[in-house]
DNA sequence: ACAAAAAATGAACTATATTCATATTTCGTG
DNA sequence: CACGAAATATGAATATAGTTCATTTTTTGT
């Protein structure tokens, strides 16, 4: 479908892709609050008047980002779930497969900090992002839901709450400080959470 | 130790004393970023400038205030670790305390809110507050690592990463806009962790 | 070739954190 | 009490950054 655009199209197209790579080159050096919008317009080589044609502000470039993120890990997932897996494997694999994206694109580490960063913006200040996590979060809730369904996973507990869990424990260890990877963390509490951390008697 | 105070001193606890209060009182009405320093002032009826005696920046009295609150919960936590109570009591007490001081001090939970956004701060950046969290974590981190010596928790995860664990799940709950109460919420994740989510065959 | 529509642009506007030179208050001392 | 030094208070001035907008440049259909 992209040959029948016209060369108009076709440069709007490409201007918003060099935004969004220049911000994905930003955000990475600088991280999110250091990184100004001159400074992504100037790598872009646009006018820093440009941004607000393509984004409505600083914080929407950076949910756009995420949001890509988040949908690429979902494509991922989605054959693992369609093989019908269950509950467990599929979490532990969520790990892996996140950890792996992450690993093979450095760069949106840095990003999902700064999410982390912003997560919690409050509700009623007017042009909010309506935050990236809801793909993320959605994605686990229903890998739960359908555990639950199948007796895999504990059923006194609102998969929403476990999907919560699982979101901040991804966004936790993206800005850990411990001396391990994000796999190794985000697998091991992952682990934690399937079993639990009490020993039985 | 107060009354061999000189009126100097005396003043500039005051002055300290209403800055902390109107910025706990602004924080809480409108968020960490929406308030201004400028605010912060004039509802503690000083000068602008003078907010510049006390803090070294705006950042810098929300993770003083945090700290303080931190304090406070790991205070009323010790007795409990004085009298030797396992674990797994202690981390359910932990909940009850936390939330229910969160519940009488409700100004608090939009700070730790606003901690939440600010606790990913990148590194380099010079005026980091060195963020408030370590007193949460690492009262955690005594709290399992004895509990891993005892034998009341599994020994083949660092106490560190758990508690990261704690710690992520109580900033979540602080922003979850799941329909429960934060004391539910960090109650119910609790129960999860110490025994897992995974139904046993 | 031309006019209308789309897109680009950066100067100007706004808001706010922070600095700083100055003014005010407090305190020890003669 | 008086006076100078030290501490504290102050708000105008500065610096920075997000956003708007009137204008210019580019593209497209005719």
């Amino acid at each position: 479908m992209e040959e029948k655009m016209g060369r108009r199209e076709r440069k709007k197209l490409q201007s918003r892709k060099a935004i969004l790579d220049a911000a994905v080159e930003q955000f990475s050096q600088k991280g999110f609050k250091e990184t100004s919008v001159a400074d992504i317009m100037n790598a872009a080589d646009l006018g820093i008047g440009t941004f607000y044609n393509y984004f409505q502000s600083k914080e929407e470039i950076l949910v756009q980002l995420i949001q890509q993120m988040v949908m690429e890990v979902a494509e991922a997932l989605r054959e693992l779930k369609a093989a019908n897996r269950p509950a467990d494997e599929l979490l532990a694999a969520g790990c892996r497969i996140t950890a792996r994206f992450l690993d093979e694109n450095r760069y949106v580490l840095p990003l999902f900090i700064s999410a982390a960063e912003h997560s919690g913006l409050p509700e009623g200040s007017d042009k909010q992002p309506k935050v990236a996590s809801p793909g993320f979060k959605g994605l686990y809730e229903r890998i739960l839901r359908e555990g639950q369904e199948r007796g895999e996973i504990r059923q006194d507990v609102p998969p929403e709450l476990i999907a919560e869990m699982f979101h901040s424990i991804y966004q936790a260890a993206a800005i850990s400080k411990l001396n391990i990877s994000f796999q190794e963390n985000v697998e091991m509490k992952t682990r934690l959470i399937l079993d639990g951390i009490r020993v039985k008697k």
